[in-house]
DNA sequence: ACATTTCTGTTGTAATTACAACATTATGAA
DNA sequence: TTCATAATGTTGTAATTACAACAGAAATGT
């Protein structure tokens, strides 16, 4: 445990909470870890969820197939970024996406109901962890929001820009690395893998965009594009 | 005050509390009623948000606009839905879409840190409020998403038959009202307009689909269609 | 009832996309 | 290294869409 507490340290959940506090608070909320070697299910569509998840370590997607089975990304998880928060919240609902892990990765889970109900012990760290918890909930309704802003878009090139300066934005930087793959962007997108290749390669040949892999430079002043 | 307690009692937010302990409540979350005509602004795109709205009557939409003007419609609001409390978890951010007012209607507004704080007098049931109000949340993450499934499908048709099958199941009958008018629709599944009209005749020729203004009628089972 | 405005449906065309099939380039294992 | 496999890029075509322009229907105000 002790080896991740700087990304506990880091992560939104426990932000403002004393470093010697984590740990207590972690028997609290009877927390545990679990590794996943990569593409293992972390959560699976159909469960009922009644742990919030915490990626300590790796990265992974959280994913939505539809009946025919296409897959579509919601969200990539990095490491301090609490997950599966929404159906902890909604016990009674079955959670309607599935977590799988994209590189081997070690996860916290910690009881949802020890979150929310006050514990006789660490109180004081407490009301700052429901802060925190209802931060955290109202943050990931943003990256959703954010995915819509760029689908809502109605060229491959629009979704694109819109997705790749929102990135630039989130690291300060133009040039950048993402989370996905080729194929991953697509389905993050909601768009063909090759039609994607495809305008990609035109803009790197109009000189708007340079990429090689997963690292991406934006030239000029692309922002809301 | 008196005349909207049964659509505060039938709201998630106040759901198990005791209507008469419902306007003490109200006193402590210094809550207070604004009146809107049609097509005024509830939250305009740039605000700090520390209060969270609740319908009481009519309706109205959040609505998102990009840099060119270009309207999308995120979500609808329906009486007894709460609003802008994503963005009251996070009050250093300034809101980024707008509520606007579909026609006339009452806007319950409360302070968000007294939900937040626990108060003196009412607390037996602040618990309660503070469940209820993490559950809106929750709630509010699971329609995003499912407009998010909407969206993902490739062509009109598909996003139109996913939107329709899904209020058909919220409504639990094949017949419903929808929300929204054409223009509406197509902002808030980003797509045309004329497109979307001409598809919907398409669905009717062939008998998939029936229409009158905003009643629609699912024929058969097109579900996840 | 009338005029005006808004909403909805229809059609044609140019632009865009999905899809398939294949070429090229990485990656990883033996 | 060599082979096999996966990832990415390229191209052509059929399908779908956006957009504009317009017609008819419905709603609204006077």
């Amino acid at each position: 445990m002790e080896e991740y507490l700087s990304i506990l340290k880091k992560s939104n959940l426990f932000s403002g909470v004393q470093p010697e506090e984590i740990s207590a608070m972690l028997n609290c909320l009877s927390a545990r870890i679990r590794h996943f070697k990569k593409e293992e299910f972390i959560i699976r569509s159909g469960d009922y969820i009644r742990s919030v998840g915490m990626l300590l370590s790796g990265s992974a997607l959280i994913i939505q197939e539809d009946f025919w089975g296409k897959r579509t990304i919601i969200s990539d998880v990095m490491p301090g970024t609490i997950f599966a928060e929404t159906y902890a919240c909604i016990p009674s609902i079955p959670i309607e996406m599935s977590v799988i892990s994209d590189s081997e990765c070690d996860v916290l889970f910690m009881d949802f109901n020890k979150i929310l109900h006050v514990c006789t012990s660490a109180c004081t760290f407490h009301t700052r962890l429901l802060q925190n918890f209802l931060s955290s909930i109202a943050r990931r309704n943003l990256t959703l929001t954010k995915k819509m802003q760029h689908m809502s878009k109605k060229t491959i090139r629009e979704k694109l820009l819109s997705y790749l300066s929102a990135e630039s934005l989130k690291n300060n930087s133009s040039t950048f690395d993402i989370p996905f793959n080729r194929q991953q962007l697509a389905d993050y997108l909601s768009i063909d893998r090759s039609a994607l290749s495809n305008e990609m390669s035109k803009l790197q040949d109009e000189g708007i965009l340079t990429y090689k892999k997963n690292r991406f430079t934006l030239k000029e002043d692309f922002h809301e594009g």
